[in-house]
DNA sequence: AACAACGCCAACCGCGGGAGA
DNA sequence: CTCTCCCGCGGTTGGCGTTGT
């Protein structure tokens, strides 16, 4: 902050609008200030109102909006004034509805950040920390009206790679290995049919995997020496989608969360069970795996039931037909640096619009956009021909439990590829040098003549 | 056509932090 | 060190247009 003392000393001594003097007391202070308040405006701004103010700092610039209202004679407040400045009429705002793109950004921000408007808009240029606040506000009534995850599963599929790939001094992926493995055992799910598949809210956080392993999906692997982290996990992600896949097992699913695990949605609590209505504030991956009823120990428990689901899967191959949705890793060990790239290229893709404020141009089509507009994909919609594969696949002899490996799902897979292919998210490439300082530089804010250069408008 | 629900947006409010007196 | 002031942030509210019943 970098304030001129006599600008200061022009300002008004009343928190927001009016001079008051410096021997009052606080009551009178108070009482003026009420009555200070009484005569300002309040409500939207006019045309007129708006004019004024865009003068005013186009020629003296921003340094004590206190100071605007007294030179203008605006009855507004500076804190008003600052308000419609920096949301409305600053130059280098970008008008007009999220891009998908920017709402794909502003998810994978959210599940980083939690409700850091400010910070957010900061990978956003031309964005406000308001607009960015309002549509994450009316995503998350949209999520829990439908009962759909808050992050899509492909916005959590980069998260989670990105963890995986580079995170150093917490290793979340070993962490969850130790966690299912309780330490050198190995897990040993009860293969018993019949268990209550419960959870599926929280299941439908799982950590986003590559293609599950039929052999994994038919439990094999289960009392394998080989049997990793990974194939664990590609099995929690099967259980998972056997809830969507499934939704009639979970009588449950309706939004209301008052479960151990608290799952969210996209977002879960570090301890406390949630009744009634929750407010969605920050992100799951923001919080520690400290507590008992955290990820890792969730997901301990619904890699057992997951051997309930491979045993499904051995009479009813129709389920792995939904089998391509992903899901998220919670961590607290984040690089936002890395979303830097994505940023830029949003960027860049912005300045190729034909014009500030329209919409997005005909989508890539990348699943991730998909996902953002609707986190409740329809398979069948999309290949009707499916219909055909499963019923081929159910008119087949059951399977037989004990040599689930005589199940020949390769073209089975294979036929379904089609539809699944297309589900992995497209990240724009980092055009190294766009941004060459910190993200920080970026904001609205900074990139704002007014704030770097000396305030007055060129 | 009337009403309600919803979505979006703008603006306000309270609070905390930083800086200067 | 305390107080005052300003700024910025996050939460919340209210208005208005749109959509659905």
């Amino acid at each position: 902050m970098s304030r001129v003392k006599s600008e200061r000393n022009r300002a008004m001594p009343d928190r927001d609008q009016i001079d008051l003097p410096s021997h009052d007391d606080n009551s009178v202070k108070a009482s003026q200030r009420r009555r200070a308040d009484t005569q300002l405006k309040k409500g939207p701004w006019t045309p007129s109102e708006d004019a004024v103010l865009e003068a005013y700092v186009r020629k003296h610039g921003v340094q004590n909006w206190n100071v605007v209202q007294k030179d203008t004679g605006l009855l507004r407040c500076g804190k008003s004034c600052r308000l419609r400045w920096s949301n409305h009429l600053r130059p280098d705002l970008k008008k007009g509805t999220f891009t998908k793109e920017e709402k794909n950004l502003i998810i994978k921000l959210h599940s980083r950040m939690g409700n850091k408007w400010a910070q957010m808009a900061s990978y956003l240029p031309g964005r406000t920390d308001n607009e960015i606040k309002n549509y994450w506000n009316t995503r998350i009534k949209k999520c829990q009206r439908t009962a759909t995850p808050i992050y899509p599963a492909n916005i959590c599929l980069e998260a989670s790679n990105e963890d995986q790939h580079e995170s150093t001094d917490f290793n979340f992926r070993e962490k969850l290995a130790n966690d299912l493995l309780h330490g050198n055992g190995l897990y040993v799910p009860n293969f018993t049919w019949g268990n209550s598949i419960d959870d599926r809210e929280s299941l439908s956080n799982a950590s986003h995997l590559p293609d599950v392993s039929f052999s994994n999906l038919l439990g094999l692997n289960f009392s394998s020496k080989n049997y990793d982290f990974m194939d664990q996990v590609n099995q929690e992600k099967f259980l998972r989608e056997s809830e969507i896949s499934f939704p009639m097992l979970n009588p449950t699913i309706n939004g209301t969360f008052d479960g151990s695990h608290a799952f969210l949605n996209g977002n879960f609590s570090t301890s406390r069970p949630i009744t009634g209505p929750s407010k969605m504030e920050l992100p799951s991956f923001q919080y520690a795996d400290s507590d008992p009823n955290s990820w890792s120990t969730y997901l301990r428990s619904s890699a057992m039931q997951c051997a309930n689901y491979a045993d499904l899967c051995t009479h009813s191959p129709a389920a792995i037909v939904t089998a391509k949705f992903e899901c998220m890793a919670p961590t607290d060990s984040v690089q936002l640096e890395e979303l830097l790239p994505e940023a830029h290229a949003l960027s860049s893709v912005e300045n190729q619009q034909p014009s500030v404020g329209s919409l997005s141009p005909p989508s890539v089509g990348t699943p991730c956009d998909a996902m953002v507009e609707s986190s409740e994909l329809d398979l069948f919609e999309r290949d009707p021909s499916l219909y055909t594969l499963i019923d081929s696949c159910l008119s087949a002899p059951p399977l037989c439990p004990e040599s689930p490996d005589e199940f020949q799902h390769s073209d089975f897979l294979s036929a379904l590829s089609p539809v699944f292919a297309s589900t992995e998210p497209a990240i724009p490439q980092y055009e190294q040098g766009f941004f060459s300082a910190h993200p920080e530089d970026s904001r609205a804010d900074a990139f704002s003549p007014w704030n770097t250069v000396p305030a007055v408008f060129p």
